[in-house]
This record gives structure tokens, sequence and C-alpha cells, in this order.
DNA sequence: CTGAAAGCGCTTACAG
DNA sequence: CTGAAAGCGCTTACAG
């Protein structure tokens, strides 16, 4: 155990080459099913690792995956990311291949520093996970491997990106608000800050104007600052019968604010989010959200990645995964 | 930018050899200052990125951590474990070193399979965050390669951890609560699951001896099952006016459930958690908690396991880091 | 200060 | 089916 033991070893032992050691233990053609039992059993026994940087080397391919993403994202109390992040990892798992985590820093992003796992090579392909920075991004647009975006995508940019149908389901969520009978349909959330919350922005005015219903821009509410920090809503002079949050967390926040002004939720007040984060079974009522499906998001990711790497022309545009309503007690009917 | 360079192709555009050019990138001694930034520049100029594998191969070092975690913390829509990860990474950035994050699934835990990252000399050394079960880790301290634990300790074994100090602010914090006046105090959680809780509780039983105060046992509440999934909480027929909860998602759990009740807190009965997370700051009333210092006691794993890396025999025994308790709302002084 | 040579542990193309 | 040889891109000990 406490001796090194690489293939030489085994072929020693067994009185054979390396060759055929490294033909047996890769699954390669090239040894008899009963050399390859022997050897895989020899490997075992005296307990053989294989040495990842001598393959990596030999084949040009890490069998790593960068995960890129923003120390704000991190940082914000929200497990949203961290259970993507360990979805990805057990996919690539199956692919026999690793995550490498790298954190954005502000001061990364800013002074346009490549990240190390690019530096050094040490992966085959990239996941930024979240948006960065327009001009971070045009920085990494310029990395010689595959790479892909999640959760967001670039204007402008050939980069394929995995996104919930953001649009479509926020103007699936408008229109249910619709249906219940409301009119007075406020949309919280900064539309700058990311392309998820614009797109979903835009759905709930697709779904005014086709119901003809005027867009008034005091019912467009920020909530967050340019670093992405959440900011106290501004609420409208004449309170909207429903309001249509970008996220759950920001929901919360919103059925609480509404509380504290003595607004009743959903009796006087309806309120639906995104994301069926923990924020929309905690609160109080419950929220009625949407699920993005991370799941079949983050699988396909894992899919299109591994296949760019196999395939670096090959390209992909934007991938959209269908989420799914789920109702449950913050929409109030007033027809 | 599209053909590949490496230090060979430095040494001919300079007309020098790759020894001088590998002593100049990595700042070895052996070159002149002058020639070691006319190599740093072309390098720079033809984008030359270090081989990490190639590098990997000859000094026997991955420049890789390993950071394994169950798939039960990653699922559980917390965001503490994402935070600590997060802070590893970046710490280890300063040692030139990235992280490789691993997700040890609820079969790979049972299978007594070891990581990925080990079997194929991913990395120079492990992390583990958070307990896993007794068997499991077990197998783990088999492994050739330094590896500490963060956030629990195992008994009967000699693996370095860094922890907070449990059971002294578990003491601290029930001290608190008398000190306002009460003695019939629950503590919350499942005194089996993890070292943390049953620390925290070892502490609060300090704590009533030292005050003469009997332990009940009706009065400490199990929060979750076997497998750490939440549970509904017994409360005791005759309430206590204090509760101390093992962290502060049970203590928001507990806040709406007394509520629910038609309990007042904190003016019929007190509530205390740990962990100063999200849950201590949304609930109504805020929470008085305990912050665990996680930056103090990421800084300290991240520079153990890099002395472990240089000198593997070096032992740090059981580290424990200092917390502050943090006074909120949502504690009543009786007196 | 500078560089030629050896070698880390694999995989692959080729020959037998 | 099996194996000898070359080579991936670095670093290190050594010689000049």
């Amino acid at each position: 155990m406490t001796k090194k033991v690489s293939m030489s070893e085994i072929a020693n032992e067994l009185g054979i080459s390396k060759v055929s050691v490294s033909k047996a233990l890769s699954d390669k053609d090239g040894v008899s099913e009963e050399l390859r039992n022997k050897v895989k059993i020899t490997a075992q026994r005296m307990g053989y690792r294989i040495n990842n940087s001598a393959r990596s080397l030999k084949t040009d391919r890490q069998y790593n995956i960068g995960i890129l993403i923003s120390e704000k994202y991190v940082g914000d109390n929200e497990a949203y990311y961290f259970s993507v992040c360990g979805e990805i990892i057990k996919k690539l798992d199956a692919y026999g291949t690793s995550g490498i985590m790298e954190i954005i820093s502000a001061k990364t992003e800013s002074d346009l520093i490549l990240p190390r796992v690019y530096n050094e090579k040490k992966v085959d392909g990239i996941i930024v996970l979240g948006q960065l920075s327009s001009n971070y991004l045009i920085l990494l647009e310029k990395i010689t491997i595959p790479m892909i975006y999640f959760d967001f995508y670039r204007q402008d940019s050939k980069i394929d990106s995995i996104t919930a149908d953001n649009f479509y389901l926020g103007y699936q969520l408008t229109d249910l608000l619709i249906d219940r009978g409301h009119r007075d349909i406020a949309f919280v959330g900064s539309i700058r800050a990311t392309s998820s919350i614009q797109d979903r922005y835009l759905g709930y005015y697709k779904a005014l104007i086709e119901n003809n219903i005027a867009l008034k821009l005091d019912y467009v509410i920020e909530d967050r600052d340019d670093q992405g920090k959440f900011i106290e809503l501004e609420i409208p002079k004449n309170l909207p019968t429903a309001f249509v949050c970008n996220c759950d967390r920001v929901a919360f926040y919103l059925i609480n604010k509404l509380k504290g002004l003595g607004v009743k939720v959903p009796e006087e007040c309806s309120v639906v989010g995104f994301d069926n984060s923990l924020f929309s079974t905690i609160s109080n009522p419950t929220i009625t959200t949407v699920d993005n499906n991370v799941e079949k998001m983050v699988s396909t990711a894992v899919k299109v990645i591994s296949k760019k790497i196999n395939n670096p022309q090959k390209i992909y545009d934007r991938i959209l995964v269908p989420g799914t309503i789920i109702e449950r007690d913050s929409v109030k009917n007033i027809n």
C-alpha cells in the first residue's frame, strides 16, 4: 500500500507488458477477456490508482470540467446554484469527469483575469453558472476550449446557452393572474440585471399586450442594485391587485412587506414568484411559482458540454428548457 | 493563438533552452531577472498556458484539493456549505490550488466506494465538508493522502478536524437564557445525528448542571430522522419558557409552529439558534444566534491542509474555532 | 547564469 | 492477442 504502484508494477507482477495493462484497465481492444480480468483483479489487489496527469499528458484530455461562478451568487445565502452545482457534478461523474469549481471574485471580474482552470489547462470545457459582466464574458469568449452558459445568455454572443424558457413562463404566469380576474398587475425585478429577469418581464409584458392591458412604468419595480444586492421595494401608490415577482425570494420579501403594511395576501393582493425555491414553501401563504426543471437543465448542459468537447465545431445555440407552474396559496380568484 | 504553444516554442522564439523558460516562469533561481522578464512577456504575448498535467507528472503534486460533500447537504436547500465551499476555493487560490468538488451520493456512501479524486490521483489532499457515515469515514481514513474533517469530527479517529467550539457555545448560549431568568429550557436537535448537535447539547447540559437545573428528557426534542430530513417537532406538554435550537433553520420552524399554536415569541416563549444563517434574519422576531466565524474556520482549514501536504506527518488534532453570540429579538428577560 | 539529459506514467501507432 | 518504442510537456539534478 505504501510503495507506489504504477502500470509497470502490475505488468511485472503478472509478467506481461504495461501496454497490455493499459489496454486491459481502460477497456480497450487488444487483450483477451481472460487477461483483462486478471489485470483488473491484480490492480485492485495492489491498490493501483491511475495517474490522471500521465493520462492527460498523453491524451490531451483532463477529464475535468470547470464550473465558473461569481462570488456574489455564492455569498448570497441562496442554495439555488449550490444544488445546480451538485447536480452538474453528479451528472459529470457518469462521464468519468470531475468538476473543478472556480469562484470569480469581483476583482477578477473587473480586472479581466482569466480563470486558473483555463490558464493552467486543468479542464476540457467550462460551464459558466449564472451571469457575469459583459466585459468579462467578452474576455471569456476568446477562450479556446468549449464553453456554455447556464441560466443566462448574452446578446451578440455565439456561446451556446441553457436556460429556462423564461419568456414563455413569464407569459404563462401573468396569464394565470389575468385568468383569475387580475388586470392591475405589477412586475418586481430589475430588468437590466440578468437575461432571466429581462425575459420574464418581457413575457409578462406580452401577456398584458395580448389582453389589452396598458403597461404602467410605475408598476415595474426594481429589486436589486448594480451589485445584485437586494434593495427596499417601492410599492406603487395605487396598490395593484397582483404582483409577478422575478424570484421566490423577492416574492417572500414582498409578502412580508405587504403584511407589514396591513395588506392581506392573497385576500387583498396576489403574489407569484419564480424558481420553486425554499422561500416559496416557508412563506405564509405559500407561493404560486414556477419549477424551472433544474434537473433537466443540468442534464442538458452536461450532455452539451461533453458533446462539444468531442466535437468543438458543433453549435447548439440557445436551448430553452420548459418549466411548470406550481399553484399554491398566494393567488386569489377575483372574478 | 490557435497553434499550441509549450515552453519549447517560447525557448525557440527567444533562442534559449526550455530549462531557462521553466525557471523563469516558475520564479525559480537560475535565470537573470532580465531574461526572466523577457520570458514572461513573450509567454504572455504567445498566449502560453502551463500544462498542469505535465507539471504534475514531474512534481507529483496536482495543485488541486478535493472537497467531499454528501449529497444530502447539497439538496438541503441550505446555503451554508455553499458559502463554506466558496470560501475554501477562494482561499485555496492564494496557494495556486484549485478545488475539485465531489458529491458523495447515498449509494457511494453505503457501497463504500472511494471518491474519484482519490482513485485517479487528481488531488493532493482532501477536505471532508460535513459529517458522513462512520463506515464511510473509516474507509476514507485508509487513504494515503492528507485529509481533514470540516465542521465535525469522529471519535476514535486520528484525522485532524476544524469545528466551531460547539460545546462551549452551547454552554454560553444556554447560560445567556439562564441569566435572563429562564429555568425551563428545552433543547431542540437530534443529538446522535452529528457531532456538532451532540456537543451543543452537552454544552446546554453543562449550563443546566452548573445552575442546579434538572435535565428533563422530554425537553430534548428530535428534529431530524436517520437520513437527516427534518421531522415534525414535538412540543412538550408543559411549555418551557425557552428553547435552545441546534440551528437557525429549526429555530425558524419552531417559532412558526409556536405562533401557529398561539404562543407569542418572545413574549411567552424565548428561542435561540445557531449558525447566524439567513433564517435568523428573515424570522419574525429575528433570532438570537451564534456566529460560527466561518471565515476563520475556513482559513484555518486551508492553512492546515496545505501544511499537511508539505508535511504529512504533522498532527493538528481537533482545532476549535471560537464563535460569537449575536443577540437579536427572540429572547425575553423574565427576571 | 545557462542548458543537455533523464524521467515522471501513461497511450498510441505500429510491428509481429 | 501481445509488446517494444516513441512521445506528451514539464522539472530537477548536474555539469559547464
